[in-house]
DNA sequence: CATGAATGAGTCTTCATTCAT
DNA sequence: AATGAATGAAGACTCATTCAT
């Protein structure tokens, strides 16, 4: 019994923790503020709760976006396994990438701004994503179909403009081409 | 009697504009809000003043962007004239676009945001933009270096990651490099 | 009808600015602690108006504690011409003092508080009930019965006891008790 | 076992006592706040251990005042046997009381609007110190120093200006002064 | 047209206090 | 006894917006 209780108990509070991440994801989506009243309000939780479990904004949205990132870098290998790095490269840009940013460029700017506040850069918090990056160009390397001396963070940059796809027209094209843009400056030759 | 007045009347009004632009653009290019209050004190005029002027938050960021716009626009015949097609793309990219994002980038983030409040793209905000884009290549289609599909807006995507340079690190060089690999995307062959 | 329509706006702004300052004063007459949002709400205007008058907790503090102290200071040469300097002197800490001390040691705190926050000591504010006890003083001086060479601060010091009186008990004994101690302390001699 | 874990229990509860007792009396050194929840974290336990301690705030401020006074008491009697009692008188208030006050003057504000709160006058918790004083005037009357008709808590009174030294002067001359006045008031004839 | 006082909703943040374990 | 998560009231402060003059 009284493992019970105690084990209950720590559900409750991790049961918390998770539904302010997924109100505070919510909220990021749509604008670029996280109002931490409102959150307390959505998760139907005190505001002194958030603040314990995220003392600063930006220990919120750092969380947020770890939690929100972490599948566009687990999906990495199985697409390289299925579809070979030119096409893996293509699918995870257009398909992975594209739609997480369209509906996250709210997370990207909160994050750029909680993180140009500290000194401190995503840093590691960038460092996953790149990295998924820099393993589906290696491959790319690797199979000769991509330059050897191509920075994946530059990659990075040049699809950073697919935070700005526009919702209401064919998005899906316009992703598409740019994905093919870049592509094409990758190219070997 | 009269006629003095209304002229006097009208230069004051065309001064207040100017005036609550200026302070605007400079507002911006620091944070990424404008505060119609702190703008009217250091503009020396009135909030009254600035609300004539700007209804409302999104007419003033579209001024302002159109303001900040507009001599990158105008550069444009002059480098090509000067450069040569392929030089005045990157010169443009690296030396007119790259700084003027990273100083704006408070501008940016405030146009996405006005813009996606309401459902209006920033549409002929954005065309001329887009227009020096296709000015300048264009003039490389036409020499034959650059390939005859491509698409302007798709081209300003894959700039669009010079917002997101690094201030504290070699920005040259990653501008320069994103530009390159833009570069490489648009070549013909 | 212009002229008078101008003077109710410029009368309707003192009155606030009076009404605040009356709140406050009650309110620092009780704690020593002046929220802006209650005093808002005392008063019957916005918070955005008290910050208005009062952009700071120090500036309203001071403005209260300029208020309550100029009819002490007012008030001495009455007394000196009435009753001649050491009566006067007994009076006016007894009977003036003594009571505004009792009932405003809240302020005496906040302001203490206010004034250490800032380095600039209560200097100019502090400065006007300094001048009177310093003419209290050398009317005495001249009378041959106080020593020449006292401080007024430090009589200041010596009277600063007032704050703390027991008003549950025979405070106008206590007051007396202390006076005539401090009295005893600058007698010639 | 029992006994040994009892044994080992009280030792820890007494432990706890006095670091929340140490960690007060620091904190109302510096402001004169008391955060429970601050004093808790710094003292290295649960809000609810602070409380099973101290009920209330006035618990916690009238045990941290008692705590600091008690060496202020205990001197006395040293310093008379040493220096004689004008001296003694002198000293203490000069070397032990001064900076004490000064000091503690978030103390002293923390105490008086705890006492303020309930009807509860500082009673028995200001009687030690007055007991101070008042063994070293009955020193100084039995030699003949001092009338025999002063009232220890008049004196005291007489030096709560001590409170307010201004800690950026030169507050050692400040408070000699200041004792000099109470002096002469106390002499005899 | 311009002014700027006033308003009040909304955000941030801190704490006292409770209570289940 | 001790713990510390949770709560929510309360105060600080900012700004968009209105409106009388």
């Amino acid at each position: 019994m009284t493992t019970g209780s105690v084990t209950s108990r720590r559900a409750d509070t991790r049961r918390n923790h998770e539904r302010i991440l997924a109100v505070a994801a919510q909220s990021l989506a749509e604008s670029d503020r996280v109002s931490f009243n409102a959150i307390a309000k959505c998760a139907g939780v005190g505001v002194g709760t958030v603040y314990r479990h995220f003392p600063t904004p930006a220990d919120l949205i750092l969380a947020v976006y770890e939690r929100e990132v972490r599948h566009l870098v687990e999906v990495v290998p199985e697409l390289l396994e299925r579809d070979g790095p030119e096409t893996a490269f293509r699918t995870w840009a257009t398909g992975h990438l594209a739609p997480y940013m369209m509906t996250k460029c709210g997370l990207a700017r909160a994050l750029a701004a909680a993180t140009a506040q500290r000194g401190t850069l995503p840093a590691d918090a960038i460092a996953s994503i790149v990295s998924a990056m820099d393993r589906l160009l290696r491959a790319n390397v690797d199979a000769g179909l991509v330059r050897p001396d191509v920075n994946p963070e530059t990659v990075m940059r040049g699809l950073l403009g697919l935070l700005h796809l526009d919702p209401g027209g064919d998005w899906q094209a316009q992703a598409a081409d740019l994905v093919d843009l870049v592509w094409r400056g990758l190219r070997t030759g």
